[in-house]
DNA sequence: CATGAATGAGCATTCATTCAT
DNA sequence: CATGAATGAATGCTCATTCAT
């Protein structure tokens, strides 16, 4: 019984928070192959894997319930800065530099994003991915139009960026001395350079 | 007993080889969360797991293997385009076209290795993938000296090209529509405008 | 606390009646072995399980009731029947008649019961039926005692019967093509001849 | 691996047998509901279900197992006694008294094949059911040919005459005490009056 | 060299039941 | 009276690994 429809309770919402919270932990540091309802449990201290199951409908529930809160948190504070800019190009930029930015902050709900993306590739969940990289090419698209940027395919390029993000997020965990100031003015320099379109 | 070490005679060459290809197979069809030995023996015509075991120290052992093989057969290809190269950019640009061109002709092979590769983050296990890294910031480095490349961090840049070619390996699979020559000029454009000095 | 002794108030009448009802559809829907607390609630708009424990002792208990409610409402129908008739031979093909006739308006209650019945054999749980079963005996008695039927093992008939009809309740349901008519008329034909004495 | 493909070693055919064993006796004691690899392990001597489940592909094959070989050994059996028959009539009284007298001689074995039979209906497993009440209709539909038999619906009368046998194999589990000379004699009149043709 | 039977921990999931509120 | 969160054992099944032969 219960398991995921409906309203839910003061408690339940605490419990399922919870979870969550100690699947992203797991995940993070065990990788997402590795993250199994009794690690879960084992870290949120609870006493056996029935109260998750007991929460959500299965493993793809909760993983879901992980990527919808850290998608929702990180379009709060990315997608504000987006539509702080007028020019495709500006955001475009502002979308590179808020999302290392958010890396800088969360970087473990990063870590545990990319983890579960990669890791769930081909199992037809990735809804939310491959809707963010709709978004990119038709901003990338947009500033085709206006004349911000040059022509190239915009859904190799959004591909690419997207990549190019997420070598932030991965690579940040083993690297802590990297500064992020780097990272956010390189990524935007390349970004930057690889789009616009050449001053004549 | 054996598994591993030493020198190995010839009949177990020929063995290695065949369970190697088998989990290639396995990973390209099945995904790496997948592909068990079970399923590798079952491919390979073996009667049963014991065999992969009696060959291999484990699990990363055979995947350690499998890694091995494909990054040196990724190599020779590859690093015989860049060695004919003279410039660093050149150079650059040969990796790049190069690497995507190695796709397109071994596209099971690179599939694998990305699997591999993103199934097993976390395990400590990305040497040859680090060595590479390590070579390409090394070429980078080498072209800002003769002032053929602006002024970026090339540790940053070098993850970003690399992660940037992931994207190929991960996005020809499921849109076969795109034409490999779209994604090698694209990306070989982008690249060069990330990294090249402007005219001035 | 409480659960099933003792005197019951009108509320709680109300609750065990829907209960049972949400019962009977599962076990009809998904079997018996796949009907559980918790699909039961479901099924009966309660929001958890706690709601049938709190007004059952537990499984058997509310099987129990289950089976009880439909023995009393098929008693009602078919003993009605049997009682118009005078005659033993009367009485017994009265009761192969209604009963098939009961299976016709009522198939979904003979369907759980015979769910019921056979999920749960080896539990020592069958009261009513070994009830049924003695009552028919007793019939087959009176009747050879009355010269109209045969000589033959009064409970190995009765047993015999009683699973013919199980073989309707079971077969109907697959083969909905099958007419009620033919099968009510084979089988008292069957009885009839299974039974009677020889007309000298 | 492993599993259930192929040639088998000697060693494996009696391990098979002995779970075989196992699992019949786990049936007959606790009744197919409550009869699992736990159990059924325990009940061999086995350590794990995962032993269990290295043999059999899962529980389903390893009852389709039990179902094959039972079937196997009535068959030779009771499948020997209707071939000696030469006509309708005496083939299906033959196939009535060999059914009950295999009862007597391996009541376990039809306990458990009952068991399993009615405890997996729905399951699109009852093929050797099926096909027993098809070749029953068929002697059935010969004897009416051959004028042996009265007219019935071959149907029918297949389903009545089958479940009539499940009867003795349901009930003389409990009831030890009742003679099987008398449930075969009683069988066999009791059948041959309902199916055969009236003299004249 | 090779086999394949055996192991036992681990997996996600379902279940009836309990109990504080 | 009613709730619903919590429990923990049990389910079938997969896995990498071991080891006697």
């Amino acid at each position: 019984m219960r398991a995921n429809d409906g309203a839910r309770s003061f408690t339940e919402q605490g419990r399922r928070a919870q979870i969550v919270r100690a699947a992203i932990d797991v995940i993070v540091e065990r990788g997402y192959p590795s993250t199994s309802f009794g690690r879960i449990a084992e870290r949120a201290g609870l006493s056996s894997t029935g109260m998750i199951s007991y929460h959500f409908r299965g493993k793809d529930d909760l993983m879901d319930q992980v990527v919808t809160d850290i998608y929702a948190e990180a379009a709060e504070l990315v997608g504000g800065r987006i539509d702080a800019e007028q020019t495709a190009r500006g955001q475009l930029l502002a979308f590179v530099e808020a999302s290392v930015a958010y890396y800088r902050t969360h970087h473990r709900h990063v870590r545990a994003l990319t983890e579960i993306t990669l890791g769930r590739r081909g199992d037809d969940r990735s809804g939310p991915r491959d809707r963010e990289l709709a978004d990119l090419a038709e901003l990338l698209r947009t500033g085709q139009r206006t004349g911000e940027f040059r022509d190239f395919d915009p859904d190799v390029m959004a591909v690419t960026v997207r990549h190019a993000l997420d070598g932030v997020a991965l690579h940040l965990g083993a690297d802590t001395d990297r500064d992020f100031e780097t990272w956010s003015r390189e990524l935007v320099t390349t970004v930057d350079r690889a789009t616009r379109e050449d001053p004549t």
